[in-house]
RNA sequence: GCGAGGGUUGCCGAGCCUGGUCAAAGGCGACAGACUCAAGAUCUGUUCCUGCAGAGGUUCGCCGGUUCGAAUCCGGCCCCUCGCACCA
């Protein structure tokens, strides 16, 4: 079977291609825009990234089959030093990375290829287009992909960014980034793309507290400036060999860590010696802000890798101080071996701030309660972070800080930094949380940036704009559609421009600037309109400058100067100019969840500043995760099963009906080879069926066939619907679920009619093209429809029978009652009488509901009317009786439900109609009879017949 | 911490916005039966507890509230997940 799927695939491909149907050129239907962010350039992908992909494929054949011209272009983004690491790995020819690529399928010939980043990217170019996308049967139009390398790709980005400096939303200022002293800026974040460890590092901002002492300055770094009312002494590491530093006309001691970092912070940094820490102790320096001498003491727990290796101490807000502190004043013997002066003993904590649920003095309370009285236990870490969040968020300065009494923690933190700031008494200082490495194996730093570029998305008119227009937008999830809100308020400005080894698009007003990997993939969507005359050679890079783009995009110039100006023929800058007015806005863009708060924004936020009201973007869909056992499958933690192995493995229409279907595209969800097995049985099972359907050539039309016609007509509307709002799991449950089951249904029942069969079949095919379109076209092929059933029309929705429905369902009920008395009583009847409720309780079951659906219905109200007519009146008792329990019935269902019930149907025809069915099925003579005029029934059942409800009698 | 989402019957997963048709779709798995030499596939039935007449009972994280009526609405609690900046 595996074969034969990969056959059909290859066919059918091979036909979409000659047909031309992923080409998208304007003509006069309504235009459907849709993308995926595309990948950056890393390496291989694996089967978790097809998940988002598919759902654009599918959501592209269905609106195309719906009658959209449909444009979906794919690309690559090859922006920053991922190909340059990994050509470097190749060019040193590490085994792990040739083993990588070997074991993904990378032909060996192709290897010195990968020794250069462009080699790199277009490898994997080709990788992606080739081994992924058309494996799986995607209907993009290549013809316009394009990558962010691309000198031509790169002269449009260099217009964005003119048009961004038009709109003055690029400006400058000082900056700390993380970047590696050999490549240049890198990204720190989980994913690790640039890192070879540390990804979970944080920045911190440290205030440096400068304590005079003598001539020189102590130099702590503190996560806390609020707290240096609370400061009793200093902390050295006596055995850490400390910097002497000159930074501009002071002299610091900090740790030699500290003292390299600081130089990437900091003019002007100059070791000029070393002093160990002993020699430190028992001096005394004065403390900022408030003016104390404290005396040096030793501690053990100063890192020198850690801030600058020296700290000042708070004991009534640090455990770590307090345990230290204590430890050193219980042991005279310890001070003396220091040559401590014995006053040491006699510091005492300085409460400073109060805390809900503490003590004045919050870190005893925390230290104490748990016993922990040694420097090094295990359990300060939790204990500090415990203290320093509750303080954080609960805290309030108490009347010994003057100046900041009152103030909330939070505040104060702020407000006392920045007046050390200004006094001179403090300087700023970032640092990682953890050790940070390049992918190159050069420590990372922070680095101060002075005229770093950024992007300005916190203006707030912009900001407003952009938000009032995603309220308008079809946002998928709509968790989403309301978080959005939120997260364009959060996003600020941004560094978009770097320097160093680095691929990508040169700053326009300064050339030794690259643009950043997120700046340059915001507006790109556009491009594609374009890329294609730069593939086919009709346009150079060179003729894209400002005034081609500023024609072609937002309509600026005559298209006569501009093509004098650039040199392009007018026709093909008019061409151009109304491919964008028609294809543009963009109508949906898909991407995973990680651009929720990154890519998304500055996507949302780009369009709104540089294009005009009528291009901003229509559409945006989130994609969760397929993940491994343990967290994201990822590629580099190996594993993964590659995406042409699992197409090899499963047929690619299974794993395109896995992705769709497997679970909402909002959730996460585990890759399970044996799941994926039963998506490609059901495939399969899909297949069969409709050969089965396509088999049957009876010509007599009974009630199951308006049934069956109009259960197919209701899913046509249903999937439809589902698809409207992208909602391709929904659509996936009706078309290989829901319809399979009622065709079971239609088949048990004995259903024949080759019309019935072939018009059910028609719609069912071309509802599985989206989402399986190889089998779906062979199948199409091979039941002799005409043409391609990609290019064919989506069914249409005709009307719906409803008593048929009610029918058939009535007789599902019936079979399941009546399994129901043969389960439970355990008895092995021969026959079966059914007794269908007389006229009279029919009449009052359809006025109930006549009520039901006027809201008129009560009890009193139903009587009445019901005791009006003679047919029920001559019941007496029984019919006053039931009028009131059909009354309490009915007042309860729902509208849905009401209109079900007034389809008219008639029991006893339906009955007899069915009743070789229900013999076969159960396994019994049946006779059926009136309630109101029963032939045969020894225990009186009859009278509990209901409307919809027969009584029965099994002997 | 900031922002968002979630806890449903063996598992996965609908339902919750718009309270009653909900013991709660569908799939998977399991069990039984039919078919078959057999297996697989397919079809049928069962799959919370009880029940020799189509029923009853107890369920949808926990506690409480609103309501004639709550998986669905409200409040509190517990637990979990996700995103958080130079990674599309």
């Amino acid at each position: 079977m595996a074969a034969r799927f990969k056959d059909i695939e290859e066919k059918w491909q091979r036909r979409w291609e000659e047909a031309g149907l992923h080409l998208a050129e304007r003509d006069s239907r309504p235009k459907f825009m849709i993308i995926f962010a595309y990948p950056g350039v890393t390496g291989y992908l694996h089967v978790g990234h097809m998940r988002g992909y598919t759902y654009v494929d599918a959501i592209a054949r269905y609106k195309r089959m719906e009658g959209h011209n449909v444009l979906f272009p794919v690309g690559t983004h090859a922006t920053g030093n991922g190909a340059i690491s990994l050509a470097n790995r190749v060019a040193a020819r590490d085994p792990d990375t040739l083993e990588y690529l070997l074991r993904n399928g990378c032909p060996q010939d192709r290897i010195e290829d990968l020794e250069t980043p462009e080699g790199v990217v277009e490898f994997f170019n080709d990788v992606y287009v080739n081994d992924y996308w058309k494996r799986f049967g995607f209907l993009a139009d290549w013809r316009r992909f394009t990558s962010s390398i691309r000198p031509d790709y790169s002269r449009f980005i260099q217009w964005q960014f003119r048009k961004l400096m038009e709109k003055g939303l690029l400006v400058q200022k000082p900056y700390y980034a993380p970047a590696c002293v050999d490549c240049g800026p890198v990204a720190v974040d989980p994913s690790e793309t640039d890192l070879s460890k540390g990804g979970g590092a944080e920045v911190n901002e440290y205030t440096l507290l400068k304590f005079r002492c003598g001539d020189e300055l102590l130099i702590a770094a503190t996560l806390r400036p609020e707290t240096v009312f609370g400061q009793t002494n200093f902390w050295v590491n006596p055995d850490v060999e400390y910097a002497r530093v000159k930074v501009g006309e002071e002299t610091w001691i900090v740790s030699a860590p500290a003292a390299r970092k600081l130089s990437f912070q900091m003019d002007d940094v100059e070791v000029l010696g070393q002093v160990r820490g002993k020699e430190l102790l028992g001096m005394m320096c004065q403390a900022p802000m408030v003016g104390r001498e404290i005396p040096v003491l030793p501690a053990g727990f100063c890192d020198p890798e850690v801030g600058t290796g020296l700290v000042t101490s708070v004991p009534s807000d640090a455990p770590d101080d307090l345990v230290a502190l204590r430890q050193l004043q219980g042991d005279p013997s310890l001070m003396e071996s220091y040559g401590l002066d014995p006053s040491v003993a006699d510091i005492e904590v300085i409460p400073i701030i109060d805390i809900e649920g503490y003590g004045p003095c919050a870190a005893a309370d925390s230290v104490d309660r748990v016993g922990i009285t040694e420097s090094g236990d295990p359990r300060l870490v939790e204990a500090k972070k415990q203290v320093y969040k509750d303080g954080h968020h609960l805290g309030r300065m108490n009347k010994l800080c003057t100046g900041y009494e009152g103030l909330r923690v939070e505040e104060a933190k702020e407000r006392m930094r920045d007046d050390m700031l200004a006094a001179g008494e403090a300087e700023l200082f970032h640092d990682l949380s953890e050790e940070v490495v390049c992918r190159c194996g050069g420590p990372v730093m922070i680095r101060r940036v002075d005229d770093q570029w950024f992007i300005d998305y916190a203006d707030p008119d912009l900001t407003a704009r952009t938000k009032a227009h995603c309220e308008e937008m079809g946002i998928f999830p709509a968790e989403y559609h309301h978080n959005v809100q939120a997260v364009l308020d959060w996003f600020r400005e941004r560094a978009c421009v770097r320097k160093g080894s680095w691929l990508g698009t040169r700053f326009p007003f300064d050339e030794e600037w690259i643009i950043e990997a997120i700046s340059d993939s915001t507006l790109y969507p556009v491009y594609y309109i374009i890329s294609m005359h730069a593939n086919d050679g009709s346009l150079s890079p060179e003729q894209m400058g400002e005034d081609f783009f500023d024609h072609v995009i937002l309509g600026r110039g005559d298209a006569a100067a501009v093509s004098r100006s650039t040199g392009v023929p007018v026709e093909l800058l008019e061409s151009i100019r109304e491919d964008i007015s028609y294809w543009y806005p963009l109508d949906l863009n898909l991407g995973g969840k990680e651009h929720m708060t990154v890519h998304f924004p500055a996507f949302l936020f780009n369009h709104q500043a540089v294009m005009p009201e009528d291009k901003l973007p229509r559409g945006i869909f989130v994609n969760w995760y397929i993940t491994g056992k343990k967290g994201k499958i990822s590629k580099s933690k190996g594993g993964a099963q590659p995406i042409p192995g699992a197409a090899e493995k499963f047929g690619v229409d299974a794993l395109r009906l896995y992705y769709a279907h497997v679970a909402s595209p909002f959730q996460d969800v585990e890759w399970d080879e044996d799941i994926v097995t039963s998506y490609r049985h059901r495939t399969e099972r899909t297949m069969r069926m409709m050969e089965e359907l396509h088999s049957l050539d009876g010509e007599d039309e009974g009630s199951v066939d308006a049934w069956m016609l109009s259960r197919m007509s209701r899913h046509v509307a249903e999937a439809g619907g589902h698809m409207e709002s992208y909602d391709l799991r929904q659509m996936a449950n009706v078309v290989y679920f829901d319809i399979p089951n009622d065709i079971r249904w239609y088949l048990r029942r004995g259903g024949r009619c080759r019309r019935t069969a072939r018009k059910a079949l028609d719609a069912w095919l071309r509802m599985t093209c989206p989402i399986t379109p190889h089998i779906a076209e062979e199948a199409w092929e091979s039941l002799g429809g005409e043409g391609l059933l990609s290019s064919a029309e989506y069914p249409a929705a005709e009307g719906t029978d409803p008593s048929s429905e009610l029918g058939e369902s009535y007789l599902r009920d019936v079979l399941e009652d009546v399994n129901e008395i043969v389960r439970v009583t355990g008895m092995k009847a021969r026959s079966l009488h059914l007794y269908t409720a007389p006229e009279w309780k029919n009449l009052v079951q359809s006025m109930a509901v006549e009520m039901a659906r006027a809201g008129e219905l009560s009890v009193p109200a139903l009587t009445k009317r019901a005791m009006q007519d003679e047919r029920v009146r001559r019941n007496g008792k029984a019919a006053s009786e039931f009028a009131k329990k059909v009354a309490q019935d009915t007042a309860r269902r729902s509208a849905a439900e009401l209109e079900r019930l007034s389809a008219p149907i008639d029991e006893l025809t339906l009955l007899q109609d069915a009743k070789g069915f229900l013999e076969s099925e159960l396994g019994v003579a049946i006779e059926l009879h009136d309630a109101a005029d029963p032939r045969h029934d020894p225990q009186g059942k009859a009278k509990a017949a209901m409307p919809l409800r027969p009584a029965m009698l099994l002997e």
